[in-house]
DNA sequence: CCTTGACATTCCAGTAACTGGAATCTTTAT
DNA sequence: ATAAAGATTCCAGTTACTGGAATGTCAAGG
């Protein structure tokens, strides 16, 4: 199968599919006699897994890390899980970090009147910094 | 003031301010003859504002519409709470969107017996992708 | 047989917002 | 005199792709 057959199987755009091929990620694909990629049914699995991590914020390493452990019968399932904690605690972080982003905003609007007159305590506070540093 | 002087006071190192003056962001600084850029209270000011906006999370572009109302003295206070609250729906889009990731990640990993067997439903699910496309 | 369109190839550049580093001044202090 | 600190410019790298140009290949239709 081509790579465009292969990018509608898998999810994968072809442009990606020799992005991911470029940076090492996936193996560099068979050649055809013209030149064209040649895809297998192993294949697409493998750039499906890609994408399912990817949907799942896994960064690139990390999806490298987790694609030798799935080829890796023997593996423990701890290696795994380890990569999974790890993630789910890096989103954690960010999950705080925009809440009281969002907080500090929010008590900002609540004091803003939003109306036609120039006060604007939104500004008021980026000018004169009475916060952090 | 030189820019080591002005990057200690604003808290922007002197590389994020000559890009900033590179994209346009702030107003090329005065030079003085040895070709050193020079800095007035005023514009440490300036670099303290959109400091303080990069740490709510404000893009680039959001910012220069910020300095540009904060500039304008005559504007509507209205104009700045809609930036605001765009910024607030933003966080909160990315959020709700974190949560479920982490809520799957987490369902994986809860069924993950984390020791030293294979089996491990965290890349089975990669693998086989019975959730989403 | 020729052309048209869909699909393939490669390579270069751009995205956001910086950051690192090299090569080269200028100034200040010893 | 020289060395350290701080300034300058410019080029490249970061993340994970995406867009576009120039070119090649293949199947179908007139």
């Amino acid at each position: 199968m081509n790579i465009g057959r292969a990018a509608e199987r898998s999810g994968v755009t072809p442009k990606t599919i020799r992005y991911y091929e470029q940076i090492g990620l996936v193996a560099p694909a068979e050649r055809r006699a013209n030149g064209y990629r040649a895809y297998s049914g192993h294949e697409v699995e493998t750039l499906r897994f890609i994408n399912r991590a990817r949907s799942l914020g896994f960064a690139v390493p990390e999806i490298a890390e987790l694609l030798e452990l799935y080829r890796d019968r023997g593996r423990a399932s701890a290696d795994v899980k380890a990569i999974a904690l790890a993630r789910i605690d890096d989103i954690e972080r960010k999950i705080a970090e925009l809440g009281s982003l969002r907080d500090t905003l929010r008590q900002l609007s609540d004091r803003c009147h939003g109306d036609q007159r120039p006060e604007c305590p939104i500004l008021d506070d980026l000018a004169d910094g009475s916060h952090s540093e």
